[in-house]
DNA sequence: AAAAAAT
């Protein structure tokens, strides 16, 4: 098995830019030859100004100053001199050592393949780069392929940067796995290789999957140049001797934050790339997401040496084309009925919604709640068996459902355009404390809405008792979350969303 | 004591 489906949909709305450039005189290629470069690596250790910051409060502050000139000697050596455009001014870019990058305008000034510009070009309709794909891209595809920790907006074309540099790094020519990305669920995996596979059809390139699958795998050598999975079946083909590592030379973390986290999948991914290193004499690692925290980012600088990297200012991550809201619900019965009267009712008419529930229990208790109030509604949970949760998300990227209850298997990554209402049914929690939100898993989940700068909607259901949660996750983000007056005013929703754009 | 992926 190889070559995924070609229907893959419009999984990457993430792309072409909202923003279209000033066509600023195109800058050529600096000074090619690059001073030999010192092996920054060594210097990580004894570098703590490296990281921008320790306290999230100076994190804000550290990065703009980067921009201007309040930077250490040390510090400005190593930023980008692409970053003149005055809308760059959010995204920093920190280079390990002078090789020289130019920002990408277009898809030819990186080098592809023939082959593959025309699947950005006809089958994925892109133009031109978004801004983390022409800051990133250049950095990925350039010798000496340096690491790269990129953070950036949920649909912002992270999944394209990754994509692309697999598909520029491997040789077609070579029956054997060259690259590799590992997800945190299945229903991502599968929808970044649907991408792949799509941007790869004219390269005689191949990918595959490596999920969790009804029948167990077989033992048959993976031979496609691609490998795209979750992070234990991934391990399993390597045990079993199905994935060969002898080839591979580029890893990607979609998701990175999550799969190094110490709650998510650290062992595994760890694992996974200490075999690689000693197998492949360079690999270069890729690490995506929009959110790093402050204590993974710290890791994460540790165990991946000599990097580049890409942060975006924290505000910048809030997501303002995306209004959120919330409703104080007196009671349980109260949300359902927010549901059943007002997202039925109202959000039906402009796309699709997601209601995340933090459990898999509280899923499958609002989907009978509904089923019993007479409502047909589809929902997913890793408790599900895998070919039900494949029919619901096709179902639902078809367009056939227009609201889906999910856990937060869906929470990262899940890409549908036409989503545009999310309701947080209830508020995610850091894991085992009932009274410290999950800023990251919020982040997430309000970013399956607006897609790539698309207007879309939050509205946070809350009990008398996640009050303090959400003023938490306010100052936190500094944002403001504005107040639907009452939950069970059809009027009020309705100014709500005319106000975001929706109605 | 949570989701997910796994075992």
């Amino acid at each position: 098995m190889a070559d995924a489906t070609d229907s893959a949909t419009e999984a990457t709305s993430e792309t072409t830019n909202a923003v279209e450039a000033p066509e600023a005189t195109f800058k050529t290629k600096q000074s090619q030859e690059a001073e030999p470069k010192r092996s920054w690596g060594d210097e990580v250790d004894n570098a703590p100004d490296e990281e921008p910051s320790a306290s999230t409060a100076s994190e804000e502050k550290v990065v703009s100053e980067l921009n201007v000139e309040g930077l250490t000697i040390e510090e400005e050596e190593k930023i980008n001199t692409f970053l003149d455009e005055p809308e760059d001014s959010n995204v920093t870019a920190v280079t390990s050592d002078k090789t020289p990058y130019t920002s990408a305008k277009t898809f030819e000034d990186l080098n592809l393949s023939p082959e593959l510009l025309k699947g950005i070009y006809v089958e994925m309709k892109f133009q031109k780069p978004s801004k983390i794909q022409a800051i990133s891209l250049p950095m990925i595809l350039t010798p000496p392929y340096k690491n790269l920790i990129a953070q950036a907006h949920n649909g912002s074309g992270k999944t394209t940067c990754f994509a692309l540099g697999m598909l520029s790094r491997v040789d077609p020519k070579l029956k054997a796995p060259q690259a590799l990305c590992i997800c945190p669920t299945r229903e991502l995996a599968i929808q970044n290789l649907q991408v792949v596979s799509k941007m790869a059809k004219y390269t005689g390139i191949s990918s595959e999957c490596a999920v969790p699958e009804e029948f167990p795998p077989s033992k048959i050598a993976v031979m496609t140049q691609i490998v795209i999975g979750t992070p234990g079946t991934i391990r399993k083909w390597m045990t079993i001797g199905k994935l060969s590592l002898r080839f591979m030379n580029i890893l990607v973390f979609d998701e990175a934050d999550h799969m190094l986290d110490e709650d998510g999948f650290r062992d595994y991914s760890l694992r996974i790339m200490r075999d690689i290193r000693k197998s492949s004499a360079h690999c270069q690692v890729l690490l995506f997401s929009a959110t790093f925290n402050d204590t993974v980012r710290n890791f994460v600088t540790r165990i991946v040496e000599d990097y580049n990297k890409l942060l975006v200012k924290k505000e910048e991550l809030s997501l303002d084309s995306v209004k959120q809201y919330k409703v104080y619900c007196p009671d349980e019965l109260a949300k359902v009925m927010v549901v059943r009267d007002r997202i039925f009712e109202l959000g039906e008419k402009m796309g699709q919604t997601i209601i995340f529930v933090s459990t898999k229990r509280g899923a499958s208790d609002l989907h009978k709640a509904l089923v019993e109030l007479g409502y047909d509604v589809s929902t997913i949970q890793g408790g599900l068996d895998l070919g039900v949760r494949d029919k619901i998300v096709k179902e639902f990227k078809d367009g056939l459902t227009q609201v889906l209850i999910s856990t937060d298997v869906l929470a990262r990554g899940f890409d549908q355009q036409q989503v545009n209402l999310v309701i947080n049914y209830d508020l995610p929690k850091k894991f085992g404390m009932c009274s410290e939100p999950d800023y990251e898993v919020y982040l997430h989940r309000v970013g399956r809405a607006g897609r790539f700068g698309r207007k879309g909607a939050v509205f946070n259901l809350l009990m008398a008792d996640e009050t303090a949660l959400m003023e938490k996750i306010e100052k936190h983000f500094g944002s403001h979350v504005m107040e639907v007056p009452s939950w069970n005013n059809v009027e009020d929703f309705k100014v709500a969303l005319k106000t975001a754009g929706l109605l």
